[in-house]
DNA sequence: CGTTCAGTTGACTAAGGTCAATTCCCGTGG
DNA sequence: CCACGGGAATTGACCTTAGTCAACTGAACG
């Protein structure tokens, strides 16, 4: 739920969160469906309260390359335009049927101006991301592609389990024919 | 200069840039070494006046993993580990002789105490640092080692000029035999 | 001139990509 | 119950990219 995700601060008052969650509306998606496409801006932010999301942004000869995935209880947002207010790289779809709660983007930004609270949560919410990312980076950038997927299988079973191969080969930066291969080889 | 720095958020004044310079004390490191090492807590962020710095992490096999560069006039700083608390991952280390300047971070933990004005500048660093991650990110997962040559070349022609070769390979994700295999076959 | 350090190169091996065929799984309709 | 159709996963054969190890070149400098 919205409201525990932002018990966590200790920062806002039970009454402030009930009000919070009155500002989501409910919103389907059908498996396929987009949540945002690369190039558009971000209008609007998203919490999974059933479903799986895949974000994945384009090569320079049209492969797509999976950057992460989003599960039930999650945000949903292409981060970076987020932030930035620059058009999405990211394109986000839905890989199951899913539900969200949405808030407008303008709603947020009403809600922090001047906040001091809202800004702790922001700074603390881009530092987190910084420090997965550079988890992820340093996987990347030192282990094999084996080594990554014996790592995914460990902290995140969940992917292997709930994620069709081919995004998760994609996910791994390798092709599904080597993903083939490494799970051969692990799986003896 | 520092003051400078400060100034593109145009939220200090003058006068309070003026007394921040001077909770900065000068110190010099020469060729090889370190600022912060691997294992270290993050206790003293620098101001590089002159000289570059490589931070790098270790891999299983014991090998190094170059992180980044920090050059003239940017900060230096652990920032996974300045952010978080927990001990750093990086090692920092100067590649020439170098001059910095030197606040501890006790000092800035009391000035950004319920200062909602550096509030906003750690949120928009944290942001800022983000996004840098994530381009290197994408070019790692999606782009060939020569093709992220070629785009060093384009974006930061200093790197080449200025780094060992030694480093640059392992900035780019491979090793020296090989960088100098696109590097043949770039300049034809 | 030797020494040292950075960069290049050759020969070989390993990791990973490409393309296409095949198998597996599962649902749906006869 | 079976047939078959389609998507997901596996596999084989072959090619490209990148790593390993070691020898070599070349400039820099006392």
């Amino acid at each position: 739920m919205i409201k525990e995700y932002f018990k966590q601060f200790n920062i806002f008052s039970e009454q402030y969160l009930e009000e919070l969650s009155l500002l989501f509306t409910p919103k389907t998606l059908h498996k396929t469906d987009y949540f945002i496409k690369e190039g558009e801006h971000c209008k609007e932010i998203a919490f999974i309260t059933s479903g799986i999301f895949r974000s994945y942004y384009l090569t320079e000869n049209g492969k797509e390359s999976t950057f992460c995935f989003r599960f039930t209880n999650d945000f949903l947002t292409p981060y970076s335009a987020f932030i930035s207010g620059n058009p999405s790289m990211e394109t986000m779809q839905a890989i199951t049927d899913a539900n969200l709660l949405i808030i407008k983007k303008e709603h947020i930004d009403q809600i922090i101006l001047n906040d001091s609270n809202w800004l702790k949560v922001l700074k603390f919410t881009a530092e987190y991301e910084y420090i997965e990312l550079e988890k992820r980076f340093f996987q990347l950038q030192r282990d094999t592609a084996s080594t990554r997927y014996k790592k995914l299988l460990e902290n995140h079973p969940e992917y292997i389990k709930q994620i069709p191969l081919q995004y998760l080969a994609s996910y791994l930066g390798v092709t599904q024919r080597h993903l083939s291969r490494i799970r051969k080889e692990i799986h003896f």
